[in-house]
DNA sequence: TTTGTTAGTGAACATCTGTTGAATAAATCT
DNA sequence: AGATTTATTCAACAGATGTTCACTAACAAA
């Protein structure tokens, strides 16, 4: 079933170990310092063996983050696991799971986002669009045609804004409650929103 | 008027220099592959000077995309300027501003984007939440209290989506086009949506 | 213009990097 | 089981890193 092919014992015995070992580091490091060095030592590997692998720690760590990717999407498409027509329930049950997984996973999330292993740009540029009051952007006459590319690049950094927020406000919500704010957001009619400008400009 | 607090002459002759080897540099060469000596050789300065004004590469590149964020701002706030009563025109053309800016800085964007500056992350992520049908999560019971951090994440990264996906197809599309997609997002009302799970789960 | 301050230089240092080659150990295949 | 393939080791290398030092050159303030 799973895609097993052949894959020497020893290849899997030593990523798992220098990952295991990064993961360990970087619960007490930054990313940045870090090293190839620090990490083979931890595993107890010989440095070349990691080139043998990896080309640079962020390789590394990408291994890590797809097996993160597939528990998921797994966890995504369990509500439609025994279903082959939709419902409502499971369609909702697919966003709980999305923050279900996160929150299983909080310790990795809070670990990737807040080392600087991804240096800052779209965090930067994103807290600064935060800033700006973009949403009183509403309200215009109608036009049913959106290039579905850009809604479905649209939704995908919308929930992972959302995560982001989740992430560095410590989880205090639940993923329930993160889930109904979801469902809240792609609901919400644009008719309703005030419109002011913000007189706060400062700084 | 700007905060120009009595910086010393060289340092800011320096900096710039520096950045521009950096800029120059990461037209022809992956950002991973610059190494600290060939960006000081390049501007002609003393390694140590480097390390006088940056902890390493990642920082310097913050520092050149922070003068593009001002200019962002910047663009946004321009149909405000001379308004202090809200009208539908300058918020709308706000929007365009934004577009607008990031097309004047369309071979910033690309490069940035490109070079993996950034560690692919965010990247991987929003890829693989795209691939989910979540455009089809909608239509559920009202209640109008939204969390308004969540929200202004949730928008902020919705925006950040749009521009990575105008990036990565090469600016094939018009600010215009850009600014007017998003005005429909927004006013996208979700009941119009079509419900149907998606038969294709390949890979 | 002089004085105090600080940015930039050049050299040196230990450490880390990325790569290589020959020897060894452990896996796979028949 | 033995034969073959290949992952891992160890040592060595040139280059890059990050830091420090005393020296000088340029700037700011008076």
């Amino acid at each position: 079933m799973s895609s097993n092919q052949k894959i020497d014992k020893r290849i899997k015995r030593t990523k798992k170990a220098l990952q295991n070992a990064l993961i360990t580091l970087m619960q007490s490091h930054d990313f940045k310092a870090i090293t190839i060095t620090d990490i083979v030592k931890h595993a107890d590997y010989n440095r070349g063996t990691f080139y043998k692998h990896y080309k640079y720690k962020e390789e590394l760590l990408e291994d890590i983050i797809e097996e993160v990717i597939k528990d998921l999407v797994d966890s995504y498409r369990q509500p439609y696991q025994d279903t082959d027509s939709f419902t409502f329930n499971s369609l909702s049950a697919s966003a709980v799971k999305i923050f279900e997984h996160v929150y299983a996973h909080a310790n990795f999330y809070q670990l990737i986002i807040q080392s600087n292993a991804l240096p800052g740009f779209h965090k930067r540029i994103s807290n600064e669009l935060k800033k700006l009051p973009l949403q009183d952007l509403a309200e215009i006459e109608p036009s049913p045609d959106i290039d579905p590319e850009l809604h479905a690049s649209y939704q995908a950094y919308a929930i992972f804004g959302m995560i982001m927020e989740w992430v560095e406000g410590g989880f205090k919500l639940t993923p329930a409650y993160m889930a109904d704010q979801l469902l809240e957001m792609l609901k919400f009619s644009p008719v309703n929103s005030r419109f002011k400008i913000r007189s706060d400009l400062e700084k």
